[in-house]
DNA sequence: TCATTATATAAGAAAATACTTATATATACA
DNA sequence: TGTATATATAAGTATTTTCTTATATAATGA
């Protein structure tokens, strides 16, 4: 059971589209900062702050390795969200046109 | 499968306390707007700017009988909310507040 | 028809949010 | 040590969102 004012801040978390797609794509694989980045086509501080929210929020972890930082989705202990998850398109193809030559 | 956009809509129509609460309430039956106003203790116009949202994101539906309108979950086609919902506390105790001297 | 009640709509204020640009920090490596 | 790269943070702006107050619409019943 989960209180409502926690579920909120996850709903709130989930409902913008770029950190939506964010945890669709670290379902397949984790990622760094600049792999996001290039795959949304958007700034490197507005993935940043994406990722604080979503790590304060509790839904990714992160572990530095070297100059780069990799998140992963943690949400083992949202059985919710992963059925949530399950209902939207994968995005694999997304993961594939990004190569390692281009950053990391 | 639901497009990106779509569940981003509903994602920010239930990342807010309000409306959240609101259909834990609709999920033990259905309810005009003034218990929802009196349980929720806001004001009219709030609750009636928000029950159209969740009827214009196809959340709820709605049926007049006189002055009153009543409104119901419309969630059968999205079962990742019942889901979603199904974590979150029961709302019964808040219904027992509300007698129907109140208001209608 | 007039007053009352329930609900909806409109307009505006206040707060929250997302993004940008500029800068700081930290690691790697020459 | 100095430079380049990856990421984070700060500050500012623009947009969106929530709520309030005031008013409109609609149904009821005297």
């Amino acid at each position: 059971m989960i209180e409502i004012d926690k579920m909120v801040d996850i709903l709130k978390l989930l409902g913008d589209k770029c950190r939506l797609t964010i945890l669709l794509l670290l379902q397949e694989k984790e990622l760094c900062v600049c792999e996001i980045v290039e795959i949304l086509q958007t700034s490197q501080p507005n993935i940043s702050q994406h990722m604080r929210k979503l790590k304060d929020g509790g839904l990714v972890k992160e572990s530095k390795r070297g100059q780069w930082v990799y998140y992963r989705l943690a949400i083992e202990d949202k059985p919710f969200l992963a059925d949530l998850l399950a209902h939207l398109p994968g995005q694999k193809e997304q993961l594939d046109k990004v190569t390692c030559e281009d950053c990391c």
